[in-house]
DNA sequence: CTATAACTCTCAA
DNA sequence: CTAACGTTGAGAGTTATAG
């Protein structure tokens, strides 16, 4: 019991909301949504809009009449905004533990052991929930296991029932009473049991947290998987997943977006296209990475019933590894033109990166990726511009004056801390 | 046959 | 008026393929 460990779970409640009414505080006793890419799903709502009944991720054009009848503001997603204050989010929380491991956007694993002998983990989260709130003006749920998914859970428990106050700590309740609560949640509600798992596990009969937490963790292995193994071990207070404190370079780098409006003629696939590129591109760089295979999909809008569908992708493994945009824009401009059919309306184009290892300078290799050494600094070049003013610059296949696909956000806010002239603007009046 | 690549499915935020 | 439904990443398991 002394040598087992303290996870904290640390979550922004409905962060994008959220960060949108620091800076209008008229939002505040409002229902208010935030809609997805293309404003085509709600992927954030306050609690005055969960309770008028609109559903995570459900579209927007399904509770249009909902949102009229009972006034909810509606804004377009500012990922801007959100990644800058998730940023400031993840530093404070940084000064609570020397491990941290950021999971998302807007959450965090902290682990607190070292902390142990506070005796006190809830005053301990207090403080954090009350500097995350002071200094951003964030509400924050933290919640507290011997591992991970339960500290998961327990985050979900502070999240819904108010008399937690915002933090709920396993390792300092009752056995009994931990008992009940598993019981009386619903095993949809464990981390990592998704829709598939959960039907399944209730047509077992397998219904709430307790349901699996005292099942046969080999007999389920079978059934399920190594991963359900882990969640059942972890549901016991065994950890079975580390902590990931550390950066590591991604494995893939996919860049894809739904258009405004859906489109057929392939010059305006290849606009949008050359556009996605240079996004997979830029992260490619930021993490010093090389890649070997291209991937590039087209796809028809699949909820539209009456038109001709037609999803392909098409890859190519390159003979050596680069991280060269002119190379990388031919090859997946001819890959498009491959699996393009006229009499189509696409609604979607995507490129991802594979194959991707880091870029060594050591390496022999690297001699014959640069033999192109005008290229090499082409791309230094393109990318110091870029940088100093934002995409200035384009390759001339992506720089489409009509700009046709471009994604619908028609009530985004302004970029109120990353940019003087927006922030001014926003209050000018 | 095995080892690996390629693809599919699931989950999460 | 109509039609309108996100993106990115990971990992496991399965199937196809090369040698």
């Amino acid at each position: 019991m002394s040598n087992s460990s303290i996870v904290a779970l640390i979550d922004v409640n409905n962060f994008y909301v959220s960060c949108e009414r620091i800076f209008q505080p008229s939002l505040n006793q409002h229902p208010v949504i935030v809609l997805s890419n293309n404003d085509g799903c709600a992927i954030s709502r306050s609690q005055e809009a969960k309770d008028l009944g609109i559903k995570m991720g459900e579209p927007y054009f399904k509770f249009k009449n909902l949102v009229k009848k009972h006034n909810i503001k509606v804004l377009s997603s500012n990922y801007t905004l959100y990644a800058d204050m998730s940023a400031r989010v993840m530093k404070l929380l940084a000064k609570f533990s020397p491990n941290q491991e950021i999971y998302s956007i807007d959450e965090c694993f902290l682990n607190l052991t070292s902390f142990k002998k506070r005796n006190d983990m809830i005053s301990y989260a207090n403080e954090i929930k009350k500097t995350i709130k002071l200094c951003l003006g964030l509400p924050v749920c933290v919640g507290i296991g011997p591992t991970k998914t339960l500290a998961k859970l327990a985050n979900h428990m502070a999240k819904k029932h108010e008399n937690f106050n915002g933090i709920c700590d396993f390792n300092s309740m009752p056995k009994d009473l931990q008992n009940i609560w598993m019981e009386h949640i619903d095993v949809s509600e464990v981390w990592g049991i998704g829709r598939n798992l959960s039907l399944k596990l209730h047509k077992m009969n397998v219904n709430s947290v307790m349901d699996l937490k005292k099942s046969n963790f080999k007999r389920m292995r079978e059934q399920f998987s190594v991963v359900m193994e882990r969640t059942i071990e972890e549901l016991n207070g065994y950890p079975a997943l580390e902590l990931e404190e550390y950066f590591t370079p991604r494995k893939q780098i996919i860049s894809s977006k739904s258009f405004g409006k859906s489109m057929t003629c392939l010059s305006s696939l290849q606009e949008a296209l050359s556009t996605y590129i240079k996004n997979a591109w830029k992260k490619l760089r930021e993490q010093n990475s090389l890649l070997q295979t291209i991937t590039v999909y087209i796809k028809t809008n699949r909820f539209s019933m009456n038109t001709k569908q037609h999803r392909q992708s098409i890859q190519m493994n390159l003979t050596s590894p680069t991280d060269d945009i002119i190379v990388i824009n031919k090859i997946a401009l001819f890959l498009l033109g491959k699996i393009y059919r006229t009499g189509y309306k696409y609604h979607k184009v995507g490129i991802m990166l594979s194959g991707l290892s880091q870029k060594n300078e050591n390496d022999q290799y690297d001699f014959f990726i640069t033999k192109n050494i005008k290229n090499s600094k082409i791309n230094d070049v393109y990318e110091k511009i870029n940088k100093k003013w934002t995409d200035k610059i384009q390759i001339a296949s992506a720089a489409g004056i009509k700009k046709e696909w471009k994604m619908k956000s028609e009530n985004k806010s302004k970029n109120y801390t990353t940019n003087w002239n927006e922030l001014c603007k926003a209050f000018a009046n």
